[in-house]
DNA sequence: CGAATGATGCGTATGCGATACGCTAATTAG
DNA sequence: CTAATTAGCGTATCGCATACGCATCATTCG
């Protein structure tokens, strides 16, 4: 499974001219494997559905696509290759904050992806890029080369963590808490109760806690690079 | 399915005394699939296969849980229901490190509950129990007490984004980056490029970049507090 | 004590999803 | 024209979740 995720994302294509014109196409697939899970949600996606989708049948889209599972690891990867949330600014404080809001924005956009995003995979393509470029531009406003990856890793696992609750549905932030709606259940949990308690709201309220959060990592890089001088 | 899922974690088990005893609980039904998913993994957690496990027939499950989904969320709910990562120190640093840490070494053992904690789903009262607890032990050794559920918040998402490379397994750091090794393709990601080459190592290294973001983390909300008052 | 009650155990049937196999169709090289 | 090569896809199989209904078995009531 490991090699074969790997040629599949990072190996090349191969054609010699003869045979059958293909009218079906990875990028196509991957293109609209992705529309149905925006819209409808990963488990939709199934290979019935997408051939329907596609106008074909559903073995045609073996010819271009060695599984399922292949399916979701290519999906992902092509949203990496999108355009990068990369910031104009000119210190890697504000770099790194724009790109930690843009992982949420894209993971908000495609909520399907935080379960690829977490689960068994290796780097592709699309990923390499879009890391490789903030460090990039981390370094080329200040950021010591060293501490590139490690600071854009911190970032993003702290994004990749904080953004579930963003995300509408079941698991945000208001379902999520529902219990506390009920007295009796709420007082087995006297310091969580406050957060039923409108008045009594705690700081950084979780609405606005994906930020607070981000900062906070912020301050925690700036120190430590301050304190390496 | 909102509603159902609260229910079924929340609501009271019923029983009047008449009727067949059973031979099943939810309690082993539980434990067995979470038995399963740690040794095989989520995916080989079947009905049939857990029914064989306890050596029951298939249905007779369904007596004791609505469905595979809401099992899943019931095992995801029993980890939290364990013994908790509270560490004795006196200062709150030391207190969410130890968490911090406890939450890391948990889906280490568990690596399938890191996809059930990313999806969607409501806080059940193991979890609950869980965070209540930090809380009340962060504000009993000072830390503010508004601050006390952000705080956890913040380390819980960045220790849930940052366990993924610490799971063996593929999506462990060393196939991760496996694409590194080819030569050609290592040279169109300049800024990545150095994590191949060992003497050039990146700083904090690869290997413990999990406790290197954990502390930035901490080092971000101990500047918070201090510039607060 | 025997039957009604209410809950459990579970075999069978259904339907869906992924995918192996093999045949047919469409191109081009020689 | 013929062989080589590659794409499209119908059919069959298999695994999995689960709806339904019946048999089973303590308890409780008449």
């Amino acid at each position: 499974m490991g090699q074969a995720e790997y040629d599949l994302l990072w190996g090349e294509p191969h054609r010699n001219g003869r045979g059958r014109p293909a009218a079906l196409s990875r990028e196509r697939i991957v293109a609209e494997a992705v529309a149905i899970a925006d819209a409808e949600g990963l488990q939709k996606v199934s290979m019935k559905h997408l051939a329907e989708r596609l106008g074909s049948g559903v073995m045609s889209l073996y010819r271009h696509v060695p599984g399922k599972d292949e399916l979701v690891v290519l999906m992902y990867d092509s949203l990496m290759a999108g355009p990068l949330p990369l910031a104009e600014a000119d210190n890697w404080r504000d770099v790194l904050r724009h790109w930690g809001l843009g992982v949420r924005d894209l993971f908000t956009a495609h909520p399907w992806a935080l379960g690829v995003a977490t689960g068994e995979r290796v780097m592709g393509p699309g990923e390499a890029g879009w890391v490789d470029a903030v460090i990039g531009r981390l370094t080329a406003v200040g950021m010591p080369a060293e501490l590139g990856l490690i600071a854009v890793l911190t970032v993003d696992c702290f994004a990749l963590g904080a953004v579930r609750p963003e995300i509408g549905g079941a698991g945000s932030e208001t379902e999520y808490f529902q219990f506390l709606t009920d007295p009796a259940i709420r007082a087995r949990y006297p310091n969580l109760a406050p957060l039923a308690e409108p008045g009594t709201a705690a700081e950084g309220s979780m609405e606005d806690y994906f930020d607070f959060g981000l900062e906070r990592v912020l301050d925690g890089l700036e120190h430590y690079i301050e304190s390496r001088q």
